[in-house]
RNA sequence: AGGCCCGUAGCUCAGUUGGUUAGAGCGCUACGUUGACAUCGUAGAGGUCAGCGGUUCGAAUCCGCUCGGGCCUACCA
């Protein structure tokens, strides 16, 4: 392919006048992805002259699949990131992908469970080899599908979360925090997730509401005949109680204070102990305190100095501390049988059903065990202080905004993240211990060694919260702890892009991270997504089956459809319900754009696409497109930096399809045809088209620029891609309001003149003559100018200016009076139908206007326009309803 | 339990600081092979803006309540 006109070719290699009837996007989308990627159109410079916009990746699951959502989220980034490249600016959107710990790991742990080992079996080294080869073996996967989508990434800098850079930054970060004292390994109660054997965060825990029942226990009190009643919905671990609560002011149970509970089954002696956290409303008033497995019990035992009991393992099975008859078993088993060994001895009172919520394992689906684990946990308190003041300041700026809230509400409760992983795949965590377990934590285990004064070390076996590196993403990407040429070009970065599913998980950690470690909101701006739901807004899921695939889309209907869709259907606050018809729709209009260019270059001659044009001595419909051009490329700046691409592609797909196809181009046609020659109208349509392809290529990368290259005289604009060109913006000159609103009536007249020939019943090949007055003298002569236009659209013999003949049917509109004279049929019931309740209605719509113009409060009230603009309108009103009854024979 | 969002045409959704004629796409009806496009064109039908009350000259829009749907957060055993 050469750049040249001379032997401008296309993606596909077709010559430019070889344009097919149909369009076929696979026919040029994916060899223009590859020829941009060749020419490094989208590699940022660094350092650079040109101010600077960075767009990180939110980065997928190294082994996943993009779905969906994946796809509206690079369709955004890449419309950002093309839009302010050809802007001027030195854009980089960064690619990379994530290690993704638990997800990624329990994928490999299933396929060597199809092969019958486990990673137990194969150890640790063998097994995190295993992990490298799949994800080596899907490494150019999530490439392959953004390049599918058209995503304008810069390759050169793309990044893995194990990376040996982000790796080091991940020390390093570990590192520092820890000297803060803001990490810090302890005991305390987790969310313990039996099924992965793993310690999980509190975001990591889902609740679910779930029927189960509430078991009533009568406990002995010590020393007397008296039984107490007592509550759980888990009485399995009645084992590890050791102690009974109850609220200090409980008038009923004032005699227990100081005394104590015998724990059935077990003998063990419970002391009561009152406190205000115990719900004197339900059950009996009565808690018994389970302190090592139930987390507020864990609160309790420790405002009360209670020990703690383990009854139940990592493994969810009972421990010895259970006592023999349970120890081994399941805790799901275990609470049958508590049960009926209660039952048994008659200490079982009663059972109720009772409806709870239960912390279930994300990632694992099981429900969590509460229970106290030694872990890593950081302390984001002050973090968190830090990035509710950057949103309540303004440096970060949540859109929509009514995330704000939600934002307050979260960093405002927050507790310390868990931030250690029982898991393998990961970064390891930088503490190492000595045989006597003094614990180092370093940078490196040469540091450690040095520190300890001895190399017999061993390095902590867990590895971190996979969030914990992506925390960092946006500064680790760059280069940081050290001060790079990227860092200090691209940082901080211009916006995120990302679903608002992980607002929490990601967004408040990046902002808590880099506020802490740069002293920078990493990013100004985040643009929170909805969720991408089927076409009846139902949330995609494999088991429902209602899963679209982005890749089986893309080769249905092209990626520009695709992203046409997923862009336009991006409304604030909204979930976002994506259907097939819809994208169809898109990829219509693709063949819109396509057609609209077959006859462009089937009819310019030698015109040539123009740089800019001087509107003086054109006519008027080339000064109305340009004008209209000119303020929708006005239009669209606004919206894309508010990130409204809804109504940015809305106003662009009406410009083009309403504006310059069905007007435009028409009154094109008696020109170009040598019917009714006007100055320059070739090279009007050919500089329109090439802005318009321009303002369309963020949206429409592929389709744009398969189109721009067969433009002639496109190199004007940019020698090799519409990658490159300029993104238009407002052309003040081009602007005549005086202009748009005579075109504005002559396009009224011809939409009412077809209206009354359908109204009217006449065919569509009989005879019909026009007459034209208008109130405007600047209106009545554009009309007089353009009559050969009037003739052509409205499909009449004659236009005449000048009044309305007998026997003509009147008609106003846009301040002009118009009649249509016609061969007159007899009308049809349907019609006479249709055209009475139009009456009708525009009857009682005059009335109501009457009324509302006599109303004293309303004309002083009013501002002047309002009251002026219904004056005009209730006089069309009224002409209107002339003219109706002329049509129905009325009086 | 608390918080947030939503209820507009058959469907999916827009609707800027209240302005009197509530829009789009798809679907539907009639007509149309007019010199790019039937993945099209022309002309239409279709809505008491969930309900009730309030503020206002004026409410889909602001306020209150009710009903209906969704999401998030939360240790009531």
């Amino acid at each position: 392919m050469s750049a040249t006109s001379s032997e401008t070719k296309t993606a596909a290699g077709t010559e430019a006048s070889e344009m097919d009837k149909r369009f076929e996007p696979k026919s040029y989308e994916q060899a223009w992805q590859q020829r941009w990627a060749e020419k490094g159109y989208f590699r940022a410079e660094a350092p650079s002259a040109k101010p600077s916009y960075c767009i990180m990746i939110p980065p997928p699951n190294v082994t996943g699949k993009l779905h969906v959502g994946h796809a509206l989220q690079t369709a955004l980034q890449d419309l950002l990131t093309r839009w302010r490249r050809m802007q001027g600016y030195n854009a980089l959107w960064l690619p990379g992908t994530d290690h993704a710990g638990i997800a990624t790991q329990l994928m490999v742990e299933r396929q060597l469970g199809v092969e019958g080992t486990s990673r137990r079996e194969l150890g640790r080294e063998r097994f995190l080899e295993r992990m490298w080869q799949w994800t080596e073996q899907y490494a150019d996967n999530i490439r392959q599908q953004l390049d599918l989508l058209g995503a304008s990434c810069d390759w050169t800098r793309g990044r893995f979360t194990l990376d040996a850079s982000l790796s080091r930054a991940v020390r390093e970060a570990f590192v520092r925090l820890y000297r803060e004292g803001l990490i810090s390994r302890g005991e305390y109660m987790v969310n313990w997730s039996p099924a992965l054997g793993t310690a999980v965060s509190d975001l990591e825990v889902e609740t679910k509401t779930v029927q189960g029942k509430l078991y009533h226990i009568a406990y002995p009190v010590e020393g007397s005949e008296e039984r107490i009643a007592v509550a759980t919905t888990r009485p399995e671990t009645m084992l590890g109680d050791t102690a009974v609560a109850l609220h200090p002011e409980d008038e009923r149970y004032t005699h227990l204070h100081g005394k104590a509970a015998i724990l059935p089954l077990v003998g063990r002696r419970l002391p009561f102990v009152a406190d205000t956290a115990v719900d004197r409303e339900f059950g009996t008033g009565l808690v018994k305190i389970t302190p090592f497995h139930d987390p507020s019990d864990f609160e309790m035992g420790r405002r009360h100095n209670l020990p703690g009991i383990s009854v139940i393992g990592p493994d969810g099975r009972m421990t010895a501390e259970a006592g023999t008859e349970f120890a081994g078993l399941d805790r799901f088993e275990a609470r049958k049988r508590v049960v009926e060994r209660l039952r048994d001895e008659g200490y079982l009172v009663k059972i109720e059903d009772h409806v709870h919520n239960v912390g279930h394992s994300q990632r694992g689906g099981e429900p969590i065990e509460p229970l106290v684990s030694l872990q890593w946990f950081c302390d984001v308190s002050g973090m968190a202080e830090k990035a509710l003041a950057a949103n309540r300041d303004g440096r970060l700026t949540l859109v929509p905004e009514s995330w704000d809230k939600t934002w307050e509400h979260w960093l405002t409760t927050i507790r310390p993240w868990c931030i250690s992983r029982q898991l393998w795949w990961g970064h390891q965590i930088p503490a190492w211990y000595t045989e006597d377990g003094r614990c180092f934590v370093a940078t490196s285990a040469e540091e450690a060694a040095q520190e300890a004064g001895t190399d017999r070390l061993t390095q902590d076996p867990d590895v971190l919260d996979t969030w914990f590196s992506s925390a960092l993403w946006p500064f680790s990407t760059l280069g940081w702890p050290d001060d790079t040429v990227d860092y200090r070009t691209f940082y901080p970065t211009s916006l995120l892009v990302t679903g608002h599913d992980i607002l929490f998980f990601w967004v408040a950690r990046m902002v808590m991270a880099g506020l802490c470690f740069t002293g920078e909101v990493p990013f100004a701006t985040v643009h929170l997504t909805g969720l991408v739901r089927d076409a009846e807004g139902v949330k995609m899921s494999k088991t429902k089956g209602n899963v679209l695939d982005p890749a089986e889309l893309v080769e249905e209907f092209g990626a520009d459809a695709v992203r046409f869709t997923l862009a336009s259907l991006d409304s604030p606050g909204r979930d976002i319900p994506l259907n097939k018809d819809q994208i169809a729709g898109y990829r219509a209009f693709g063949n819109k754009l396509w057609n609209a260019t077959r006859f462009a270059l089937s009819r310019v001659g030698e015109a040539r696409v123009q740089e800019t044009i001087d509107p003086a001595g054109l006519a008027a419909p080339e000064r109305w497109i340009l004008s209209r051009l000119s303020r929708v490329a006005a239009e669209v700046e606004p919206r894309f930096t508010a990130c409204r691409f809804d109504e940015a592609c809305n106003r662009l797909y009406h410009f083009f399809w309403g504006d310059f196809c069905d007007w435009y181009v028409e009154l094109s046609k008696p020109a170009l045809m040598g019917d009714a020659p006007r100055p320059r109208v070739g090279e009007v349509l050919l500089t329109v088209l090439d802005r318009a392809l321009r303002l369309l290529h963020p949206v429409m990368p592929f389709l744009t620029e398969e189109l721009w290259q067969r433009l002639p005289g496109h190199e004007v604009i940019h020698a090799e891609t519409i990658c490159l060109a300029s993104y238009p913006g407002r052309e003040p000159s081009w602007e005549s309001p005086e202009v748009e609103a005579g075109m504005d009536a002559l396009m009224q007249v011809v939409t009412r003149a077809r209206s009354l020939r359908a109204e009217l019943g006449v065919a569509p090949k009989a005879r019909a003559d026009l007459f034209v007055s208008a109130a405007d003298p600047a209106v009545g002569r554009l009309l007089a100018e353009q009559a050969p236009l009037l003739r052509f659209l409205g499909r009449v013999a004659t236009v005449t200016a000048g009044p309305v003949p007998e026997g003509a049917v009147r008609d106003l509109v846009a301040g002009v009076e118009i009649g249509l004279l016609v061969e007159r049929q007899e009308m049809g019931e349907e019609e006479r139908g249709r055209l009475a309740k139009e009456l009708e209605k525009l009857t009682a719509e005059i009335g109501r206007a009457e009324e509302r113009l006599g109303n004293a409060a309303f004309l002083a009230k009013a501002p002047p326009q309002v009251v002026e603009g219904g004056r005009s309108r209730l006089a069309e009103m009224r002409e209107r309803q002339t003219a109706l009854r002329a049509s129905l024979g009325l009086p």
